[in-house]
DNA sequence: CGGCATCCCCCGAGATACTG
DNA sequence: CAGTATCTCGGGGGATGCCG
């Protein structure tokens, strides 16, 4: 493994388990990720650029190499020319959906009646 | 209500539902106040402060600030001298309570499996 | 195609001091 | 007791350019 997982995470900063968990998802981008990965399966580098269009391609990158060094997902490289890679969930990336899909519905509802109310925001994922 | 909730969360970079319970709950200090509240009911600033030794008094009350604003939280004042303040969890937070619960287990697991897996790490909430 | 290397900026968050 | 008010700094994250 090229990263420790302790040298992402300051283990003294923990207060308590649900922020290990939060450190783990808590990236700006590792939501969108896991949650593609998750419904859809395997997924190239190039297609998850294009179901996150805002993304920048660092940070794909970056979020990515975290999430792998975390173990939440597994990278494979096809020594192919142009060379392919393909990313997909671990057991414990899997093991993160349900945690998301409460996210989900808790987010849904909260920002139906506290946050757009009346206006309406529609086409989230 | 002082601040808008808007005002703090950019809508625009919310890409999913999910993002806006991260939003919620992200803050460094949030996760613990929220289980502080949670599973002890109603407390004073000051035994929150004692909870939560390292936090400094400028993070909890800001942390506190934004809870309210979010409407997870309630502020209530007591008028006297020295001043008492308490705070409670408003029925949106104590909905959250479950999600906190799932990611208590997951991070839970997931530490004694990958973090620490011989070293072990007790004494977290 | 799928990266890595730089430069840069903003703000989350700590330390410290003061107050009704 | 329960806060405000400043100052400061590190790093998360954007933009851009080069590479096998």
């Amino acid at each position: 493994m090229a990263t420790e997982i302790k040298d992402r995470i300051n283990l003294k900063e923990i207060n308590c388990e649900k922020e290990l968990t939060l450190a783990v998802i808590g990236g700006k981008w590792k939501l969108i990720i896991l949650w593609h990965l998750g419904m859809d399966g395997t997924k190239r580098f190039g297609e998850l650029k294009k179901l996150i269009p805002h993304i920048t391609q660092k940070m794909l990158t970056n979020q990515l190499r975290e999430l792998e060094d975390d173990q939440l997902i597994s990278r494979k490289v096809y020594p192919e020319v142009p060379p392919r890679v393909e990313y997909t969930l671990t057991e414990y990336g899997q093991s993160l959906m349900p945690v998301l899909r409460m996210m989900y519905d808790w987010g849904k509802n909260y920002g139906e009646k506290v946050i757009w109310k009346d206006a309406g925001r529609p086409s989230l994922i």
